[in-house]
DNA sequence: CCTCTTGCCGAAACCGGTTTCGGAGCCAAG
DNA sequence: CTTGGCTCCGAAACCGGTTTCGGCAAGAGG
């Protein structure tokens, strides 16, 4: 006799996978053999279309479904999105997550491929990750998400020829496929309805200088101040505030200026937010003393008191487009043929508002309050 | 000459996957037979051991990796968990998604296994899009999250005998593995906490009715009382609290009650930060004139002012443990051997602490306040 | 009437693995 | 010296598809 290991022998008592009709049992039903009835679903040319129609039909009779592993030893395509996600601490991510994957995972069961994901906490552990998923050949093409000025990810790709579409863009666009929204628009048009409020002094904060985003938005919030009219002045610009934290910290900077700004846009919603605990301990009125803007349409901007004006992005909708723009390259279209621009939409909130206090009384009243009240830091984030 | 349609020949421009090292490569480079080879790796016994270690070290030397979707045609097995998530209004795990996944993913490639994630918006939906996998074998097994008293998913996974893993208990154990937190534990202990700091009258705020770790925080909720010598209060309990909403809602109804709680144990911190606003607008100090202990641990409770003091659940350790045991369960250890009980950790912040004001005492508070203040609703979730 | 296309399908190889079957070689017992 | 059993590996079938190749039959052209 022989036998397993133990391990084996206990695989040999493990689940029985149920029967299926298989491209045989379809072929016996029609009389033909199984090659033709795979060139007959595949639209092979060499098939008449009296034989094609009656394999269809045979086959959604029998609800007959091919095995995507099997089409894929042969095929090298296991009808597979890969995603590969980033488990920071600074996880700007995470309140969209969930949209997002509902988008790519609708968009891909829509033509019966799946999604396979895998996180990562490092980005060395996130390329070693790809890889793996390449030489398994569990994922056909990778969507990355949250793409970076110069991206190691997308060099695996390229040295690897494995097909990739980017959120966001990236400073070399050889080859690349990408979905993004405007950031540079809102962010320009943040600008103009601050100053079509009033407003003179308007600070940006931006996000992670890594990402590609940044300098977009950075490069449309000078637009919106040229289109105003207005001089941009250095002391007002803030980088790299991706948490509450940190926009909490770029805040109290800019508010203790000699000349605070009077509104601020922000980069991302979780910093605007930090930056709401700020001006409140501070004793300022958000929508009348300080205006604010973000950038991301995250929900809890709509719970915060008073609720963030903010640039919305349709999270789900990104990640329908990114699996479709995925699926179409995989299948060989051309990268440049599958770029794709969103806007962001503005949701009207009431932190901001028309300029109701000068800079320098600004800056008074928040001396003022400082002077009077201690518990500035109580009330502030921790 | 021969043709494909369109799409066909689209494809054949598509990308063709790198070269990887076959088992045949393997079987040649050692001068075996690749069926050897195969019989090698996977434990048989009638190979010698001599032979079995020089496999091993082949397979190493030259980076062989099976390919799953080979392997998976013929023992039925594609390597892959399936995790279907639930998108829904009150959808409670959002936060968690990201670490739970990470945990996932993590066991799950320590073991060469993937993920396969897909998502829903009804139950409806769900269990077609588990039919779904389950017909096309893209994923082996399922991690049921979110368990239901009656859980019409564990009846699909019955009747087509795919194994499945719950994240939760539920009312009919047959056949079921599990990983669970003791929540039925952590509201006890919450109970004693606050009949420590001298509370008599708590209120309990549950989650949904249909899912079962709410029959299970009930029970718990209603043994801490016992165990402190406390009457259960009918009035006191309120159910189907998931959202920030609902929990304000529940949390005003019990502050409009001749005789308010002076404590209230949530059994989701999505609804104690609702009941958070409704008692800053009520002009009750949190964790001074009422004391409020929730679970579960999400991030926006350390955030709230004051931090919420809660029971927090380990996400990450929880979705590795899943990913764990449904692995094991694949292979076909039994059910009743796969059943995991952890603890919640209890977070001590500042939203609970001795009672200062007696019953009576904090609804003349809170008329008083309702009388003079007009804006009450101003501030309150909208 | 014969040849040359063209349309259409069967047969078989192939993809990369797993699993079954049979037999060669060796050693010990009869 | 034969027989039997055991160890260990090769050969080949198999899984469920895809793709190549060859050839039959019908229609067109001369």
């Amino acid at each position: 006799m022989r036998s397993n290991s133990d391990s084996a022998r206990i695989a040999a008592a493990a689940h029985r996978p149920a029967a299926r009709t298989t491209i045989q049992d379809l072929a016996d039903a029609l009389g033909l053999t199984k090659g033709t009835v795979s060139r007959a679903l595949n639209g092979y040319s060499d098939i008449s279309d009296r034989t094609r129609l009656r394999v269809r039909r045979k086959a959604e009779a029998l609800g007959y479904r091919p095995l995507a592993q099997a089409q894929a030893i042969r095929t090298g395509r296991a009808r597979s999105l890969g995603l590969v996600l980033a488990v920071d601490d600074d996880n700007a991510q995470k309140p969209f997550l969930t949209d997002f994957l509902d988008g790519v995972s609708r968009a891909a069961s829509a033509e019966h491929w799946t999604l396979t994901v895998a996180t990562a906490t490092s980005e060395a552990d996130g390329l070693d990750t790809m890889s793996r998923l390449i030489e398994e050949r569990k994922a056909d093409g990778f969507i990355l998400p949250r793409t970076r000025i110069h991206d190691p990810r997308i060099e695996l790709c390229r040295a690897r020829e494995v097909p990739f579409v980017l959120y966001g863009r990236t400073a070399d666009p050889e080859g690349c496929a990408w979905y993004d929204i405007r950031g540079e628009a809102a962010m320009a048009a943040a600008v103009q309805r601050l100053a079509g409020f009033g407003h003179t002094r308007i600070a940006f904060v931006n996000g992670g200088t890594q990402y590609n985003y940044s300098v977009l938005r950075r490069d449309g919030f000078r637009e919106g101040l040229a289109a105003a009219g207005l001089a941009p002045d250095p002391a007002l610009l803030r980088e790299g505030a991706m948490t509450g934290r940190a926009g909490a910290a770029a805040t109290r900077a800019l508010l203790a200026l000699r000349q605070p700004p009077t509104a601020i846009v922000f980069a991302l919603d979780a910093a605007a937010l930090g930056g709401f605990a700020v001006a409140r301990a501070l004793g300022l009125r958000l929508g009348r003393d300080l205006s604010v803007i973000a950038y991301d349409g995250i929900p809890e901007g709509a719970y915060a008191a008073p609720g963030l004006t903010t640039f919305g992005v349709d999270t789900r909708v990104a990640g329908q487009r990114l699996a479709e723009l995925l699926m179409a390259r995989i299948r060989g279209e051309a990268p440049e043929s599958l770029r794709e621009l969103a806007e962001a939409t503005l949701v009207e909130r009431a932190s901001d508002g028309p300029c109701a206090l000068s800079s320098e009384e600004l800056a008074r009243k928040i001396r003022n309050h400082q002077s009077t009240s201690e518990n500035t830091h109580k009330e502030d984030l921790k």
